[in-house]
DNA sequence: CGACGATTTGAATAGGATCAATGGGAGTGG
DNA sequence: CCACTCCCATTGATCCTATTCAAATCGTCG
């Protein structure tokens, strides 16, 4: 693969702030593959073999034990995976599938490790995305440990509106059962929190929802910047 | 302070590898303090000022949202928490009180970050002790997630159990309560938990437990080494 | 000894999960 | 283009888990 490739890799965070020549050498090694939807592209407890990047398309993380299965999240483009276990050099923690038909790039743990070595830049890059994932993480243990399900739906709404511009409608990103998922609970359990949030202004259309009285929905939710906000 | 003052700080995986200048100047411009017991050292919210590292004693790193609250985890000495927030200079995301009297080291976030700028050995630490306690907060996730309450305490118990020399008997090494609410239920339920693992060979007295049934225990535990082992 | 907090136990309730059945698209093949 | 099929989503009924509220008991520390 060559670098030019792909100018919206370069464009990362993660990447952006390497040298040339350690960019050019990860894409090197890369490989930009297309997959069919619903494959498992990696398998929890399997060896940290590579660095995933997502660039079309999109992957859903998810874990099992026992009988179950839980997604973790959802990774669209342009968006990385399983960083914290490449440079453990580690086996992964969760497993990955594509949600749908998509375009990854692979680039070998050894070579991220090696330049990470080597290019002060990336290894400056990798502690901030680092950072930014385990701050992430804390907020979805927050979310679970401290609401209730209803709770938790109430917020993703809100967040969803906002992020799609908050003009009283937002349309749900992901099939419902994996909404449910994420937010730990059932696909039915969903659909009743939904119909408890209707006397707070939330009606449903299929993947459409509209918000009709925010303000008694936050007051439901209360919205905390410390779980809900991306940013901090 | 000087280095001096604190051999077992150095000895910290995220300190053993910087060099004497770095570790120095970072020990200088750091604060050694014993604090009373129940005192809240940072609160969730606030700017990170300092990175900390528990000498003495044991400190609780909590959340709070609605009216409820959550212990996260205990930390240990030699242990250091909110490296996260301090090297993305964000506000933190929970808050700390001391357990006991506790002795603590504060090292001011800037000159952590100068340090990480300008020494390779301690970035690389970070990055090692990042996501090292990155896939610690996927492992509890998961195991929120995807267990019930008495399969989550029958896998502590596994877990105290190998950690203090699997002799057939473990000592709780905190509160009950405490221990509810890192496994994410309330007092009577974890009580009600203990009374449920009683035909597992699960008996408790007071802080001790004894595991007269361990294989009985395990097979209900299904212990799964990608949520319960602190190595992987 | 007495007081206070931690733990346990009991009873009632609420929150979620499970099981079963039905309705509703989206995609497929005729 | 339409019927068929399959999977997703919803609804109902029931069961189980966990929380809440209340009270009793236990232990420890002053």
């Amino acid at each position: 693969m060559r670098s030019s490739d792909l100018p919206q890799v370069r464009e990362l965070g993660l990447f952006e702030s390497m040298s040339a020549e350690s960019f050019e050498s990860l894409m090197r090694a890369a490989y930009l593959q297309t997959f069919p939807a619903q494959l498992e592209l990696i398998t929890e407890g399997d060896p940290a073999d590579f660095l995933y990047v997502v660039i079309e398309g999109s992957v859903e993380l998810f874990a099992k034990s026992n009988g179950r299965e839980a997604t973790m999240s959802i990774v669209r483009p342009v968006g990385t995976f399983i960083l914290a276990a490449v440079l453990k050099d580690a086996v992964y923690l969760m497993s990955a599938r594509t949600r749908e038909k998509s375009k990854v790039l692979l680039i070998p743990s050894e070579n991220v490790r090696t330049i990470f070595r080597e290019d002060a830049g990336f290894a400056r890059a990798v502690v901030v995305e680092l950072a930014s994932t385990y701050r992430s993480v804390v907020k979805e243990y927050k979310d679970l440990k401290l609401r209730t399900a209803v709770e938790r739906l109430a917020n993703r709404l809100i967040r969803f509106h906002e992020d799609q511009g908050g003009n009283g409608s937002l349309e749900l990103p992901d099939d419902k059962r994996i909404l449910a998922s994420q937010l730990g609970m059932t696909p039915e359990n969903l659909s009743r929190a939904f119909n408890t949030l209707k006397p707070y202004g939330v009606e449903v259309d299929g993947a459409t929802v509209r918000l009709n009285d925010l303000s008694s929905l936050r007051t439901l939710a209360k919205p905390n910047p410390l779980i809900d906000s991306p940013r901090t």
